[in-house]
DNA sequence: CGCACTTTGTGCATGTCTTCACAAAGGGAT
DNA sequence: ATCCCTTTGTGAAGACATGCACAAAGTGCG
């Protein structure tokens, strides 16, 4: 029988389930009942059988011949991501990113709730944004435990974010999403995830370049289509 | 011996690249001259064996016995990247995220420059951020020939998205950073990278699910849930 | 020069992820 | 009840990525 119910869904996987229960919750809103493998990998861009190795790792939730039941589907994947409880976050550092951060109502929406803002600029504390107040980096710790923060956002500027990353593990947080460009030293058991503007950039930048290199560089490749839509 | 210059660095290695980037250059701020891979390595948060790997894609620029010589490693990673050049880039969508982009100083530092802003909201047209004006949408196709325009980052709401990839797409460019939370759906050759907020946080959410559950639960609970659904 | 020491660059084994391709399973028509 | 059509779930192969372990290459000292 399936092992599927084996602790241990890979994690290339479950950094794509986001993916998949976001194209059903698009389908689930046009009032699309059931879906196949195909339709639903479409609409998430990847390949469909990549698709049912990923969905196989949860269970087996699809009927042959029929595909995968919408609702169903969604409640699975959002059950195995946690999302059926609701997640208290914190943000920390409240400048041009944290601003934007609390402000977006995306987020919120599903399962996640900023529930304190912080900031170390006295200027900044007391300022109240939707409906929270933002407070000093002194309360941290007292917050995090008493609100049951569980997630915490670091958007601080980069000399700040190890000593911030330091204090809130210190405060029993074990998930970390930072958005400052330094590599974060934390212990096991401490998952750090970052986003990082300039290092996509300059991924881009690597296969812009290598693209021109193609065409300039290659005699058999040459196109000289570029050129003719300048003139 | 080494085909390293043959085309063709693996994807993993290029994503490392800009880490190894910034290392290099924390250490060069501080007067560091050479590094070891042990060194660099720790600084990056990886295996040193890894590292020496992703650097023999470039070439053999270490010295054995001694490590590597930061300034020219530098030098080296910044040419593969594309980044001895200027890239242009235009942000379109200029709300809360696309206003705290624009302001971002960290990435213009280094090889991108802000060249242009657009919205299609009127009353943001024509206002200025970072001694430039916002340019209405509609200037969209001039703009990116005539400033010579080569990545395009989309900050607009995710229905708008898809046809602002479309357009910028038409108009020559093959690189593009999203923000919005779509599937862009866009023709080979173009490159889309994306940032997703709540997908990281969806990731670590399981991940800090799996650890509550290891903690309170046993496994074997998990499993009667499931079929109890199905019943 | 020769020797001890350091550190790179890489062959190889191992592990993880992707993709193909198809048997097994279900639905519906006759 | 049988047949045909669709679609899942997965074994197996291939592609890709990681990490070990060490020979080769360099430094510097006596
Ligand atoms: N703005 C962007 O688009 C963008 C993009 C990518 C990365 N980032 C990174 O995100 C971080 C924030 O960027 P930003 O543009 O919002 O910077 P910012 O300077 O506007 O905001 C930083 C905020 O952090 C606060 N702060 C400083 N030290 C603190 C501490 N110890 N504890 C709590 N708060 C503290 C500051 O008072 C300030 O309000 C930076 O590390 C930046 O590199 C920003
Ligand atoms: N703010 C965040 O922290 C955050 C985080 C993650 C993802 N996002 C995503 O980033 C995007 C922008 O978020 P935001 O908070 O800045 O939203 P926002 O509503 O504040 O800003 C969107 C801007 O895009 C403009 N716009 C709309 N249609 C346009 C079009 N066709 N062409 C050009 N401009 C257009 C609007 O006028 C507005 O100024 C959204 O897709 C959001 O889901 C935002």
């Amino acid at each position: 029988m399936s092992q599927a119910r084996e602790r241990g869904i890979p994690d290339a996987t479950v950094a794509r389930l986001p993916l998949y229960l976001r194209a059903l919750n698009g389908l689930a809103e046009r009032g699309t009942a059931t879906v196949s493998s195909e339709d639903l990998a479409v609409a998430a861009g990847v390949n469909s059988a990549k698709l049912r190795k990923d969905l196989s790792h949860l269970g087996s939730y699809g009927t042959r011949g029929v595909g995968y039941d919408v609702q169903y589907l969604i409640y699975q994947i959002s059950r195995e991501l946690g999302l059926t409880q609701d997640w208290a976050v914190a943000i920390v550092g409240v400048g041009n990113l944290g601003r934007a951060l609390a402000n977006y109502g995306g987020f919120v929406s599903r399962g996640f709730r900023v529930a304190a803002l912080f900031d170390a600029d006295t200027s900044v504390v007391g300022e109240r944004l939707v409906g929270m107040p933002v407070e000093h980096i002194d309360e941290l710790e007292d917050v995090i435990r008493t609100r049951d923060i569980s997630i915490v956002v670091i958007a601080t500027p980069a000399a700040a974010a190890q000593p911030v990353a330091d204090r809130v593990i210190a405060s029993g947080i074990t998930s970390i999403l930072n958005f400052a460009p330094v590599v974060l030293n934390v212990p096991d058991g401490v998952d750090v995830r970052k986003v990082d503007l300039s290092t996509e950039l300059q991924i881009l930048a690597f296969h812009e370049q290598r693209k021109a290199d193609r065409e300039s560089g290659s005699p058999i490749m040459a196109e000289n289509l570029a050129e003719a839509m300048d003139a």
